[in-house]
DNA sequence: GATCACTATGTCTTTTTTGACATATGGTGG
DNA sequence: CCACCATATGTCAAAAAAGACATAGTGATC
């Protein structure tokens, strides 16, 4: 399996390797996780260009490292919202927002 | 105050005429807010011109009306994902979601 | 190989969001 | 006026997401 499918299915909450590989998202789930991830790889390059921690970032936008790790990998318990508010509040563009999440 | 102010307070679960006006959003938070008017405007043109009633899309999504109103008035209740996740249910395409959420 | 900074992951408790329901409002045709 | 349909609004129990914390993994650098 490619990593990628695989960071998609496991960004959907489940566990690739264990049991399930034929499962099949819908176009509007794959799309949303897209998105996600999209966010995600946008908040860590930015993270990166600014030279911050996930801890900085974190205090930045009053959460913890820990959910800022899972925003970068688009785990299943980090919402869309999460993911938007935080971009916004470090100062990400909403047209640029709305770019990355275009694909 | 204009309509589209009172609204934007509105959809940020203030209520208006009571007591708050002087009251100001980040910059991040008036986008966060603009983008699900945004698309709370978009669910219900969507809508329209598919002719579909709110009940209708909320079988289509597995939601109830009353969420679907909220939705389209972009009630402080609803996230963008749920917003997002509606529209992408509908068969709106990733890239036209993204450019709605453009401004 | 020990220490240190950073990042990942698991598990809690609390908060927010959700769908459902009831009910109110608004418009239309009989 | 009265049904009838669509939409709006309030409330609530249940579900999802949040922040926090602990802890484990990963690389430097010394």
């Amino acid at each position: 399996m490619k990593a990628a499918k695989r960071k998609r299915l496991e960004a959907a909450g489940w566990h690739v390797g264990t049991s399930a590989d034929f499962l099949e998202l819908s176009d509007a789930e794959q799309s949303y996780i897209d998105m996600k991830l999209a966010l995600g790889d946008a908040l860590k390059a930015t993270r990166a260009t600014r030279r911050l921690s996930q801890t900085d970032v974190a205090a930045l936008v009053a959460s913890s490292q820990s959910r800022v790790a899972k925003m970068e990998a688009a785990d299943a318990s980090v919402s869309l919202d999460l993911l938007v508010r935080t971009l916004l509040t470090l100062g990400v563009p909403r047209r640029r927002v709305a770019r990355m999440l275009g694909g």
